[in-house]
DNA sequence: TAATATACTAACATAAAGTAAGTAATTAAA
DNA sequence: TTTAATTACTTACTTTATGTTAGTATATTA
């Protein structure tokens, strides 16, 4: 049961950035709204199944939303939400880290 | 092969803290040093499987440093580097996300 | 002598991720 | 008009990562 010591909130941030390719992929969407096959161009090494996962994850979470255009053929296209957005200053810090180190 | 559009360097920041339990240990030990089994209190989640796997690779990356003081019983004590300290701004944006959203 | 503690390791089971191929809808080319 | 190409996925299967349980070596205390 009481199963933390420390802040659960802190917990659940890293339930979802301690995933493979989650924190890439927030990464890539801060420059703006992406299409699936731009970000599995941009992210090769991941493949289109974990792609696939990952946006449903990180859109039950209030991350990302999905937008369909339903143009032809049909558009969709993936972008961050304000909460999304806030993980801005963590990315930009973990930049500098990693140039430094 | 040109495997990334993206810095590198950001890039491997994310295969270490891209993985489970990582950001956590490298949190905990940001108020300082601690002992195998302080950190098992903390993350009582986490196996000692897992936590012994990730002292091996956060210390095979320089982020922590191993200290064996020959007491009797010996104690260990696992301790930030200057590089795994430099992670603090990024735990405290992330902290500051997690409080807010 | 038995029990307790620390810092692990080993063996095995389950869950997550990787790989390869396939699908539905549409457009363009031969 | 069959063939190929594109996007945004899904399905089936394999491999890797993680979880679970138990065990080890060394030492101290009861």
């Amino acid at each position: 049961m009481e199963d933390y010591q420390l802040c659960p909130k802190f917990e659940n941030a890293f339930e979802l950035l301690g995933k493979r390719w989650t924190g890439l992929i927030v990464h890539v969407l801060l420059s703006g709204p992406k299409r699936f096959k731009d970000i599995s161009v941009l992210i090769p090494s991941m493949s289109d199944r974990m792609l696939s996962e990952r946006f449903k994850e990180l859109e039950a979470a209030e991350i990302i939303i999905r937008h369909v255009y339903p143009e032809t053929p049909v558009r969709i296209e993936y972008e961050l939400t304000a909460k999304g957005k806030g993980l801005k200053p963590v990315m930009d810090e973990l930049q500098k880290w990693a140039d430094l180190h």
